[in-house]
DNA sequence: AAATAACTCAACCGCGTACAA
DNA sequence: CTTGTACGCGGTTGAGTTATT
């Protein structure tokens, strides 16, 4: 199928915006709302695309955006999350306020890279560096691992870093979601990891397990939130009150034996959103 | 002070996907 | 079901700025 271009080639300004079409962009925005970027240029008086409209409201002139340093808070949520989404920047931005994709693209690729190499730790796997042998036994192991309906959440990434246990599963009353380290074992509570596993952290569907967990991980289960056991401990979606804030389920009665649902990563989810989650990111 | 290397980040580009016709 | 359009995303570019020699 041929795709049209994004916008008239000709005519349209290109490079830096002027404090003009600034102005003209946001009073139009102002009265219109966002949307219909293809026809906003136009209607607005403006001789660009719609595309740059739309990237230059997002990532600059949007009212909500923080701008300035990031904290050192933000770093390490960056890095947390950059650990179980990989390069998916839009939704690492929904866990920022104030931030945008391309912000925190830029910064990751400017700082944090850095950073992490600093700290010794392949910022593209989260694996210490040098660690090709460790890959190839984690490999060995996965092979072996049962086959299940799998939400690929990032495709190269996603390796887990440290403190963090590898088997997030979580029991959401008839469902079984897990987010499972690429060996598929498990680590006892509170039980740091010296290494990092190439963890894959793909959300799996499954059905619930049969087999009886260990006793540590059964009361870890009860304990821990979704939120917490992504590793999410200080977002204020943890429901567990071992985070620092009351959760945000949106169904209301936590304990209420009816299908429940998270605003998981920003998205308000519930047993059809995974699946969804699963159209967009299952490979 | 000048040259240039390194860095930053706004903006662009191309692709994938959702959706309407 | 097919086709066309619009939008959103991630990767990349390059102009401007800062640091270093």
């Amino acid at each position: 199928m041929g795709r049209s271009p994004c916008c008239e080639k000709a005519h349209t300004n290109k490079g830096a915006w002027t404090k003009e079409e600034d102005d003209r962009l946001i009073s139009y925005i102002r009265a219109h709302g966002e949307g219909s970027w293809r026809s906003l240029p136009k209607s607005a008086g403006l001789l660009r695309c719609g595309k740059s409209c739309r990237l230059r409201w997002i990532n600059y002139l949007r009212p909500d955006l923080k701008r300035g340093n990031f904290t050192e808070e933000e770093d390490e949520q960056i890095i947390k999350l950059h650990t179980l989404l990989g390069n998916k920047w839009s939704l690492i931005a929904g866990r920022l306020a104030g931030r945008t994709d391309n912000e925190i693209k830029n910064y990751w690729n400017t700082h944090i890279r850095r950073k992490l190499l600093n700290r010794g730790i392949d910022p593209a796997t989260h694996r210490p560096l040098n660690d090709a042998d460790n890959h190839a036994q984690d490999q060995e192991v996965q092979a072996s691992a049962a086959a299940t309906n799998t939400v690929s959440f990032a495709s190269s990434a996603s390796a887990a870093i440290v403190k963090q246990e590898q088997d997030t599963s979580f029991t959401s009353n008839s469902t079984i979601f897990s987010v499972v380290g690429e060996n598929n074992t498990k680590v006892g509570k509170g039980t740091m990891l010296e290494r990092c596993p190439d963890l894959n952290l793909e959300l799996t569907i499954s059905p619930p397990r049969l087999n009886e967990p260990d006793e540590q991980f059964k009361n870890m289960e009860k304990s821990l939130c979704f939120s917490c056991r992504l590793g999410l401990q200080n977002n204020n979606h943890c429901n567990c009150g071992n985070g620092s804030n009351i959760g945000n389920i949106s169904s209301g009665n936590r304990n209420n034996s009816t299908a429940t649902s998270y605003d998981f990563l920003g998205l308000k989810t519930g047993v059809w959103d995974y699946r969804r989650l699963e159209m967009k990111y299952g490979q």
